[in-house]
RNA sequence: GUGGGCGUAGCUCAGCUGGUUAGAGCGUCUGGUUGUGGCCCAGAAGGUCGUGGGUUCAAAUCCCAUCGCUCACCCCA
């Protein structure tokens, strides 16, 4: 048998209305906020990500799918958006139509991780992208924003997190304040953190080693280096969010794995899921569009996991169950009435009523359990003794009464199913 | 990449101190008088017991390998 790759998942019929429900909620709210859909390629030149992201990232040296095509480039299937979404900005010239852009989008990304609750290789993200102001009302809009969809959709159990981890100069300092500390302690350090002391240093803070958990906690903090500047940017906007009464928690460990962030960091964890418990997670990244041969333009955003989100929103019960409806089932009364039937099915559709019959040649019994099955308003009997005389008969199925109608005029039917 | 758990019917699972034709519930299908659903009743279909090897008179059951799923580490959304 073959099956999808691992890591991948079909999103079968009856999840389909779970998926619509949160891009619906998305969609809503990110045109209150006035943000505009983008859409990008599904893959892109290897080098974008590889300069956005950061070559030292987890995501760039082992995590991208990333392949030689027939014409000798190579191109990867996009682990992120934003990479793209900045790509796009500059490709287009964005920053000669307008100052500031709002944009979001609803897509699927690739990452050849381990599979585990709320991670998958293909899975699927809303984020929105402002590009064009260094404001931090921004910052803050953002937040308020992600958190917005999450509340719409029905999850409860939300933190905010955030954090700023200033400019890279300060946050240099900062790495190597870190380094002189953990310097006469690294051999009481796990593993994992030794590694982490040479490659991503500031990632010891999300370790799970009780042992590393109390040495970090000793640790000098990121708030202390920065810059005048920097704290004036996260306290304003720390107190945008207490103006609209966001709660929120500020956590000095709260690192992202990605080079291009700078000063605001911010991400919305769940207790409803398992250990990937990061639904969303963004901040502002004021160098990267330079960074990316664009001009200097600061700019801020969020990702958001939308399998992390439905597993939550399951786990919470804030799930709806949408009821399959039909508007009326036509029932053959016998074999020979299958193109009588075949041809008010027309009719039906035609005039915009969700219409359904068999198709398998079975009994009378049969076609009326599946017309109960699938839930059907009404079902029309075409044959038998009313069929000779020129009728069909209808059925209510919530209060069982029929009645004969003429067969070569629908109208009646039509107007009647349209009304109630 | 590392570690734990699990692979028996479409689904959820039982059976696993080795011993005749491998079970249940749900679902599906067909019937319960000529042409009518839900509830109820009856019957039926449906399984290479993940795959390959080994031990044995005998393996779903024990051993090894392999593949897959899953959870966690890691990392991130």
């Amino acid at each position: 048998m073959i099956k999808a790759i691992t890591g991948t998942k079909d999103i079968l019929p009856w999840q389909i209305s779970e998926w619509k429900r949160l891009e619906k909620t998305v969609e809503n709210l990110m045109s209150y906020f006035n943000y505009k859909e983008i859409r990008t390629p599904t893959f892109e030149e290897t080098v974008l990500f590889s300069r956005g992201i950061g070559e030292a990232t987890d995501i760039v040296s082992k995590e991208m799918y990333t392949f030689i095509d027939r014409s000798e480039t190579s191109i990867t299937l996009k682990p992120e958006m934003t990479a793209s979404v900045v790509r796009a900005y500059i490709e287009h010239k964005l920053s000669k139509k307008q100052n500031l852009h709002k944009l979001y989008y609803i897509s699927s990304m690739y990452r050849q991780e381990r599979p585990q609750a709320g991670r998958l290789r293909e899975f699927h993200q809303f984020g929105a992208e402002a590009i064009g102001s260094n404001a931090p009302m921004l910052d803050a809009e953002m937040i308020e924003l992600a958190y917005s969809i999450l509340k719409s959709f029905g999850l409860k159990n939300l933190d905010i997190k955030i954090n700023s981890l200033g400019v890279p100069a300060e946050r240099e300092q900062y790495k190597t304040e870190l380094r002189n500390y953990l310097k006469d302690k690294f051999e009481l350090l796990s593993e994992d953190s030794k590694k982490r002391f040479e490659t991503n240093i500031l990632r010891i803070f999300d370790s799970k080693d009780e042992k590393d958990i109390e040495i970090m906690s000793e640790a000098p903090k990121i708030l202390d280096f920065l810059s005048e500047e920097s704290l004036k940017h996260f306290e304003e906007v720390k107190s945008y969010l207490d103006e609209i009464e966001i709660k929120y928690s500020v956590d000095y460990k709260l690192v992202r794995g990605l080079d291009y962030y700078t000063n605001t960091t911010f991400e919305i964890v769940s207790s409803s899921v398992g250990a990937q418990s990061a639904l969303c997670g963004g901040g502002r990244y004021n160098l990267l569009i330079e960074q990316l041969g664009g001009p200097p333009t600061p700019a801020t955003g969020f990702a958001a996991g939308m399998e992390r989100i439905l597993l939550a929103c399951v786990n919470e019960g804030c799930n709806k169950e949408e009821e399959a409806s039909l508007d009326i089932y036509l029932v053959r009364m016998e074999p020979a009435k299958k193109t009588a039937v075949f041809k008010i099915s027309n009719t039906l559709r035609k005039n915009g009523l969700k219409t359904e019959m068999d198709y398998l040649s079975r009994s009378v019994k049969a076609q009326m359990r599946e017309a109960n099955r699938m839930n059907a308003r009404f079902v029309l009997f075409v044959g038998g003794e009313e069929f000779e005389k020129g009728s069909v008969v209808l059925k209510d199925m919530e209060t069982g009464e029929q009645q004969e109608l003429p067969a070569k005029d629908l109208t009646p039917v039509i107007s009647k199913l349209k009304n109630q």
